[in-house]
DNA sequence: CAATATTTGTGCGTATGTATA
DNA sequence: TTATACATACGCACAAATATT
């Protein structure tokens, strides 16, 4: 096979080969080993991991040492109303929705969110990490951070959606502002949503209020860009 | 210098160190050649390439071929209205706005831009190519389209504020809903923005329409997410 | 202007370490 | 234990972009 085109690195010519290959994968599926790669197209195993390299920048593959390289399940974007509640406007699309609880935590409060949260020196928040799955994939990682004195009501909530729990226990909730940004995730967060570390995060940072308007919660989403965007209408 | 590692690999103490270094130089300073400090850590230089790599994906050193390694500046986040116009809220902050035209094009428009912009089969759009410079460095890379009877309106638009310039033109819009999302910058993108390819861009699509609920416009706007968050206000 | 040096980019070869089956 | 997979690290050589003489 001649892989002479002008211009481009033979690593990106391997790449583009590879990535039209792929479409020919399930997802799950493993790639033959790199060294197999390697001699098929008649190039240094390097060369072949450096092509390697850019599918995995694209979230499209996965090396696991010791196993091999699988192919990643194609992205799926999944539109959310930032108005109405996160599982609503989704099983509306007929997408299965669950969210685990991963961790519960009572802490002192940052001076931040002391501020957000009209809080005084002192004073604890309650963190609950959650984790959101549609259709059984994790997509986003939230953590939410109450004060103190929702602790109560916030003790039997175990999973599913935090927000139709909290209107059930009369503390229905209105997002009051957000702030929304993009990053790369940590080892850990990548760990958690199954993702490469080279796919972005979208990051949304809200407060929502209770019917009375005062702050009650922060929370901090993580959600798989490829998965997800965040709509916002008037 | 022994770089004793107990579970990490030398090239990401190498990172480490040079990450730590960094802190001594200023933005736009150019690091010593790989070579010299290959020389300097005792290692080859692929395994300093490697370490460099890592700080470059973390958006902290820009590699030009030929000239050598710089040093980035700080990110800086400048936090943006949704509802008000992009110049107005960030000039308030005594950041310096610029806009420049980039590229004009008439064209047939898409399916998509059809149905959002209530067009005919057949219909052209015009779309407007703009880069945001904030201070001085290209922050947003934004594609307008307007419905072609817009056409006469755009004509004069040379570079600036573009809603402060149609609003001169008695044509003031108003954001209608947006569509919020990450993802990776494709090689031209980056180049423009002056931003390595594997750091997140923050994506914004946006329907505006005219005082009198008509959809005018329709844009993409592509910016820095280590410079640029995107705040929702009610 | 041309020639040359410097700097990053690409590619090959080899060896060894570490995780997994 | 052994085999296989990916991970890290060394070396050398040349190409391409840029700067300098």
């Amino acid at each position: 096979m001649n892989l002479s085109r002008q211009s481009e690195p033979l690593y990106r010519e391997l790449a583009a080969v590879l990535r039209d290959e792929l479409r020919q994968l399930r997802p799950g599926d493993y790639l033959p080993g790199e060294l197999q790669l390697a001699a098929r197209f008649s190039v240094n195993r390097h060369t072949l991991r450096r092509a390697v390299d850019e599918l995995v920048l694209e979230g499209r593959l996965l090396r696991q040492q010791g196993k091999g390289t699988r192919v990643l399940a194609a992205p799926l974007i999944y539109p959310v109303a930032a108005g109405s509640a996160y599982s609503e406007s989704l099983s509306a699309l007929g997408v299965r929705v669950e969210a685990q609880l991963l961790e519960r935590r009572r802490r002192p409060a940052s001076q931040e969110e002391r501020q957000q949260l009209k809080l005084a020196e002192g004073d604890d928040v309650i963190e609950l990490d959650t984790l959101r799955l549609l259709d059984g994939q994790p997509v986003s990682l939230i953590r939410h951070r109450f004060c103190v004195t929702q602790a109560a009501r916030l003790n039997d909530y175990r999973g599913g959606s935090l927000r139709q729990y909290l209107a059930g226990q009369g503390l229905p909730l209105t997002r009051s502002h957000s702030l929304i940004g993009a990053r790369l995730p940590s080892r850990d967060e990548a760990g958690r949503l199954l993702m490469p570390r080279h796919a972005p995060l979208l990051t949304v940072l809200t407060l929502s209020r209770d019917p009375a308007g005062r702050p009650v919660e922060l929370s901090l989403s993580l959600s798989r860009a490829d998965r997800f965007q965040y709509q916002v209408a008037p």
